[in-house]
DNA sequence: TTTCTACTTGCAAAAAAATTGCATTTAGAT
DNA sequence: ATCTAAATGCAATTTTTTTGCAAGTAGAAA
């Protein structure tokens, strides 16, 4: 992703674009899996951002609807980059906490029901499928 | 629920049946509802269980399967029991924490699909599935 | 029933995670 | 180049969760 673009996405959400998110950003995108902000701040020790920094950050960009939270019942959250199509979801190795993604859980459908369901709600923004079981290496020990 | 068959619950996860434990049980039972444990030391302020305890109890119970965490993007994690059918979920509404139910999430279907992505995992055994919005209350205000 | 033991709880203290206030710095507009 | 609102660093606090150990208790065994 291009410099000018990324700073554009972030003034687009009216954040200025500093250099720790920026980094912050990229880290994200790089990785492209749920992170914590102690993954983070470990990613982030080259321009050494105080911890503080990290949650304002990733606070903002949950505001801004750039980044979500993650739950991977784990007592910590984790975060990532919101995707377009929003339909991203994990697999998480219970053992070794291995993460692996799949996509198509057919929210639409899904949403639907439980609107028909949920007479008391309005609308549906978005929501979190995550499977948690046991990986192939993990099973075999 | 009978109070035997209560403790019977508990014995056969080899969990002693103390008074906190049933009490905390029946909570989970008579709400029915995420709860955190902020909720639960409120609820059981008649045998004043010290908070450290309920972390414990809540622990264990979670370890017994007999309750099951529930991430509501809330920053603090809630409980709830453990249901047999395995396929109830939540609908959140984000502005004022409102939660109503739903069933049918059609997980099989789901899990053998995420499987069939996800090459490297063996099997699944349990899944998350919350959908956040916006409840009419909120949606008129 | 009484005794015994492993499991639970209470309490205090510590560790870990998240938030706040304020001074300083800086992005980006003027 | 200047200015201002927003962002960061730092220290301190608050909130949440965990730990160690002594005392208490459930439930098995005598």
């Amino acid at each position: 992703m291009e410099l000018e673009n990324l700073k554009n996405i972030l003034r687009d959400k009216n954040l200025k674009a500093t250099d720790q998110r920026l980094e912050l950003f990229r880290i994200f995108h790089t990785f492209h899996q749920p992170l914590t902000i102690k993954d983070l701040a470990l990613k982030m020790k080259s321009s050494n951002a105080h911890e503080v920094t990290l949650y304002r950050i990733v606070s903002s960009f949950k505001e801004a609807g750039l980044v979500r939270q993650v739950d991977l019942q784990d007592s910590v959250p984790y975060f990532e980059l919101v995707d377009e199509k929003h339909d991203h979801h994990h697999i998480v190795c219970t053992l070794c906490k291995k993460v692996s993604d799949f996509v198509g859980c057919g929210s639409d459908d899904l949403i639907k029901k439980a609107l028909s369901q949920a007479k008391d709600f309005a609308s549906i923004n978005s929501h979190s499928f995550e499977l948690f079981g046991i990986c192939k290496k993990c099973s075999k020990a």
